[in-house]
DNA sequence: AACCAATTACGAACTTCTTCGTTGACATCT
DNA sequence: AGATGTCAACGAAGAAGTTCGTAATTGGTT
């Protein structure tokens, strides 16, 4: 088995995968329809892209009838893994404090999510 | 005053920005040599860069004697702040929650920060 | 003044991402 | 069969980021 690293997609790949996420596998026509409520774009845009991210292997393609149904290969915690990774590195110099305390001021967390996050501080080992 | 919308840095001109953040003020010699010991660069590609990042307004320029000083002007926090609501809007549907438990599974937080980051959730309202 | 080293400026080349127009294949409808 | 519509394939083009070679400038040295 060869474990091959998927490459990190680009801003444009991760708004589809988000797409496939949701819908699960689907055609171009599908994702195109949902994608373009959300931003302008092009059915031929959609279809290149799908087919760049093939050949990256983040997305797979099965032919079906006439027409194709495309598949997210990379798994939504995958990718969030891999940019929380990639950022932490990048802008907090793999410190998972400054990014915490960077995310609770970016956006107010809800008091059920503060809750939720304790929790999950205490499933950690962070409990005193 | 025109609070100007600084654009979002790459990882390129992030790497720079690293180097502004600890040394402060500096020549492009200088930067480039920092930069040089992790990643490979050349001298000209560093100039290319800051005077790149000059226009979007990432730094700012002082000519000085011979030779030019280069200082950020996307501060640190300011530059993570950026990221962090970025990242939360286009791979965590906004919710700071799904994001601080990635966090805590990418990288093992040690002991003493997944203490900060409790007291930090006190801090925030968040207790019981 | 002539030369040398350091530094900035300029611009070309290359890559990646993104968008889209056009074409051809295939099926359905009349 | 011929017209029509849907879809994938392909290529072109543009925008942005990155890298670097080369020229021009400047300060100091002999």
């Amino acid at each position: 088995m060869t474990p091959k690293p998927l490459p990190k997609p680009t801003d444009g790949e991760l708004a589809i995968l988000r797409v496939l996420w949701r819908l699960g596998p689907c055609t171009v026509r599908q994702a195109h329809e949902v994608l373009n409520t959300e931003r302008e774009t092009g059915y031929t845009t959609v279809l290149k892209m799908l087919q760049i991210m093939t050949e990256k292997g983040l997305v797979s393609r099965v032919e079906e009838g006439r027409g194709h149904v495309y598949q997210a290969q990379l798994g939504e915690s995958q990718a969030q893994k891999h940019l929380v990774t990639d950022l932490l590195d990048k802008a907090f110099q793999g410190s998972a404090l400054k990014l915490v305390m960077s995310a609770l001021q970016s956006k107010k967390a809800s008091k059920a999510e503060l809750e939720a996050i304790r929790r999950l501080l205490d499933e950690h080992g962070g409990k005193p």
